[in-house]
RNA sequence: GGGCAGGUGGCGAAAUGGUAGACGCGCAGCGUUCAGGACGCUGUGAGGCAACUCUUGGGGGUUCAAAUCCCCCCCUGCCCACCA
């Protein structure tokens, strides 16, 4: 038998569904259910289209065509998220236009797509970079400007000595510039900052309306890291100032034996002058200057051991007067709660190295509740769920049921401490200092300050620049063009200054779902009723990598617009289901990398094998979320699966056969395993059934009605569908098939009048029985004792009890 | 340090309380072929001639019955982290 084609064969079909209607969504339709299927677009970078990528979006095409087929009208968009740094570095090397590469790749990744039989609906093809895109990403900046949620601060970015150059935190590669290998340091300039903490509650709360699986909505918690304490306020002796603490562990407040402040803390100074000892101030500044000397890499690392000056100054613990001494520690966060922490060294591993080293006071107040008399003798040792010691009138109460709420009431009725909620989010810093990205489309005005350029004259279209290299000052490259930069306020028309940064490459991805539902809407970001009857996304596929910022930008990004009223008041959030997919290794074993040389290109396997084996086996080689290892062999396998598949349809496509019977039963297993793991995500167990099936019909002499051959191929349609394209025209169906409707089982074939029944003797597999799964225990017992092997181990003693699972098991107890 | 996933043949994996290892890879034998490849058939967890015994990271428990449920421990991967 001639082998199967694929290469002619994939090629008549891909150029014939250039024309095919089939796949896309169709608006404001009611006949239909409508299904809105996403998959994170991707960064079209020179490489060319990833196996990651072809991994997701099979993934995500096998759903699409499935719900598809269930009869559903189905959105399956795709976009280009353009805007970054590779496609900038690669225009500084090359000396090219970032507009032409990525025009260039992007049609590169399209034409690799359809190879690989992506069912998108290409009419709603979106692409951040251009203009009438980024005007949406633009006037969503200037809302949030306009509602006060976007404002200049002084903000550390991360700078490069050598290359004169902010960069972004992806940049810095253990504490060195991505570029040259040059140690970063810390420089604080001035920046646009988002103030997503604003939304924080509700980023936690709207997660209950949603149906992420487990581990998404941990991670966004985690991410967003509420913390409930309180904030102590602790009197300098002989000072006007006081000292805030923030901390989780109020009830620890009898075991505070020192403050620690942030180097940059801005009582620093003051403190120490206040001290009045020269040989302090002096320790104290040469620590200060050792201190900026370490490099932020060191100081944040983790590894660095903790060091710390004593100021000099006494503070007083307000609930019972004690002195504790003022400290200074790098390993206090100045951009962190107050930064200032009290130091309780018996019930912090980190305190207490740190009172170790500089012999401070260790104060016990909590034991374990088994062993009262118990003391901490290392910071291994720090008690969980004990009891309060050494803590006046809160003595016995158990630390975290009670001790934890009376001391925090306790205080702030004294006006010692305020209630305080802290989050580990970080507010959103949206400047980059590059080219290639959305321009801020702001304006500089003497007298009216900051102003945003109204929606009428956005865009602010990104102009062309000679060099794409930051500016000698660490300004975007811009900044350079003074024809630009100089412009009139919209405000009052006086003479000003654009904003020369640019945005973060989170901005245009935050929306881009919004603008799928409508993607030519010249007015606005999308037509409101489109996107009610859109939205929400239904299933959302992307990577756990983008669990947290990528997911929590663009969902606060869609709460905003919904306070804003132009998305759909009755859909609060944006996506319903979002689940995570799993991660692709190379040969080796190890994470794809360029510098590793395991990097796996799809391109070549579609030549090798065919889109058709590429993405069947992509699906067959594990569970959807599971990291697994590239292995050609087994794509081999597939390829011979797909190949034996074809030849059984071949062999019966001519013939009108009657059914054997058998065949039935396998086909109705199929559709009903199909049906049901495809809908979870299932795939690699449909398509060993499928082989299974394919086995067993390939026995001789076996017959197939024309109409189960077709249910087959509808099934394989979904994991491969140029081949089932062809089959399902060599046996007579009109094109298309995957305008086909799901095959839907019928009970009748899988209820069989005789199951293998498992016979166990205390519950040890003794035998088998080929018997009728209604039948009743008794004559089971019979049957069972006729059997040698059996019989055997029931003589063996007095049979005490028998349980019998109809149609599954029984087990004699024996004793 | 925190969070989340995991641990089953030589390998990727099935099985979510009822025949552990489906399906695929690899391997072995046979067939086909001038040969290689491709293909087809058969076998393939370990031990044992066999009857049989053992086997899901380790230990304990629940149950008539545990890879699966509960407790303790060990190991691996991913993400985050001087977070007070």
């Amino acid at each position: 038998m001639a082998s199967y084609d694929f290469k002619s064969t994939e090629k008549k079909w891909a150029e014939k569904y250039e024309e095919f209607d089939g796949n896309k969504g169709v608006d404001f339709e009611n006949d239909r259910e409508k299904f809105y299927m996403l998959t994170e677009f991707p960064y079209p970078s020179g490489s060319g289209l990833h196996v990651g990528h072809a991994f997701a979006m099979t993934a995500a095409d096998v759903y699409a065509r499935f719900q598809r087929m269930q009869g559903k009208n189905v959105m399956f968009p795709m976009g280009w998220d353009a805007f970054g740094l590779p496609t900038e570095n690669y225009a500084i090397k090359s000396g090219r236009k970032p507009q032409e590469i990525t025009k260039e790749v992007t049609n590169t990744f399209h034409e690799q797509m359809k190879k690989l039989g992506f069912s998108f609906d290409w009419d709603r093809e979106v692409n951040t970079t251009l203009p009438e895109y980024y005007k949406w990403t633009q006037w969503i900046f200037t809302k949030l400007f306009e509602k006060g949620l976007a404002e200049k601060q002084e903000m550390p970015i991360n700078w490069c000595p050598k290359d004169k150059i902010g960069l972004a935190n992806e940049e810095v590669v253990d504490g060195k510039c991505e570029r040259c290998g040059t140690e970063t340091a810390k420089r604080t300039i001035s920046q646009w900052v988002v103030k997503i903490t604003d939304y924080a509650d509700r980023l936690i709360n709207g997660l209950l309306d949603t149906e992420f699986i487990e581990k998404v909505k941990a991670a966004q918690i985690n991410w967003i890291g509420k913390k409930e304490g309180i904030n102590i306020d602790f009197e300098i002796e002989n000072s006007v100032h006081k000292i805030q603490c923030f901390t989780k562990f109020p009830e620890t407040i009898y075991g505070v034996t020192w403050i620690a402040i942030a180097p940059e803390h801005p009582l620093v100074a003051e403190i120490v002058s206040e001290s009045h000892s020269t040989s302090v101030s002096q320790e104290v500044s040469q620590y200060l200057k050792e201190t900026k000397k370490k490099s932020e890499f060191e100081r944040t690392s983790g590894v660095s051991e903790k060091t710390g000056v004593f100021t000099g100054a006494y503070a007083i613990n307000p609930v019972n007067g004690k002195r504790i001494p003022i400290w200074i520690g790098d390993y206090v966060l100045a951009n962190f709660g107050t930064g200032a922490v009290m130091g309780v060294a018996a019930h912090d591993k980190r305190d207490y190295m740190f009172a170790e080293k500089y012999g401070l006071d260790i104060v016990q107040v909590e034991v374990p509740p088994e062993d009262p008399a118990y003391l901490i003798d290392s910071y291994e040792k720090v008690i969980e769920d004990g009891l309060m010691v050494n803590s006046g009138k809160f003595n016995g109460m158990k630390a975290r049921e009670e001790a934890f709420g009376a001391v925090s009431n306790w205080m702030i009725e004294n006006e010692w401490a305020t209630k305080k909620v802290e989050y580990h989010l970080r507010d959103w810093i949206f400047s980059r200092q590059h080219y290639w990205g959305e321009p801020i489309p702001m304006v500089f005005c003497e007298k009216d300050g900051w102003v945003s350029i109204p929606a009428t004259d956005l865009p602010v279209v990104l102009p062309e620049v000679e060099k794409y290299l930051p500016t000698d000052t660490g300004e975007s490259p811009l900044a350079n063009i003074k024809e630009w930069v100089e412009t009139t306020c919209p405000k009052c028309g006086e003479k000003a200054k654009r904003e020369t940064d640019t945005m973060p490459n989170w901005a245009g991805s935050d929306w881009y779902f919004l603008r799928y539902c409508d993607p030519h809407n010249t007015d606005v970001l999308a037509d409101e009723k489109k996107m009610e009857f859109w939205l929400p996304v239904d299933v959302y596929v992307g990577g756990d990598e983008h669990n947290t910022l990528h997911l929590l930008y663009s969902r606060f990004v869609y709460q905003f617009l919904w306070d804003l009223g132009v998305v759909p008041k009755n859909i609060t959030e944006p996506y319903k289901k979002r689940i995570s997919h799993g991660v692709i290794l190379g040969p080796d074993g190890n994470r794809m990398s360029k510098s590793k040389g395991n990097v796996i290109v799809p391109d070549e396997f579609v030549e090798k094998y065919g889109a058709d084996s590429l993405r069947t086996y992509l699906m067959f080689m594990g569970p959807f979320d599971a990291t697994m290892v590239w292995n050609e062999r087994s794509l081999v396998g597939v390829r011979r699966f797909i190949e034996k598949f074809y030849n059984l349809i071949e062999l019966h496509a001519g013939n009108n056969e009657v059914s054997d019977g058998e065949s039935a039963k396998a086909i109705n297993r199929l559709i009903k395993q199909a049906t049901e793991d495809v809908a979870e995500f299932k795939f690699n167990t449909v398509i060993a059934r499928l082989m299974e099936t394919v086995n067993a019909l390939s026995k001789p002499g076996s017959n197939i009605t024309k109409s189960d051959l077709g249910s087959m191929i509808k099934v394989l349609s979904l994991f491969a569908p140029f081949v089932a394209e062809e089959l399902w025209a060599r046996i007579g169906g009109g094109f298309s098939i995957h305008t086909q409707q799901f095959p839907v089982y019928e009970e009748k074939y899988l209820i069989s009048d005789t199951v293998l029944l498992t016979v166990q003797v205390n519950g040890k597999l003794r035998g088998t029985l080929m018997i009728d799964p209604e039948e009743y225990q008794e004559r089971v017992i019979e049957e069972a004792k006729k059997s040698e092997k059996i019989k055997k181990y029931l003589d063996s003693g007095e049979i005490k009890k028998v349980i019998y699972i109809k149609g599954k098991t029984i087990n004699f107890v024996v004793g």
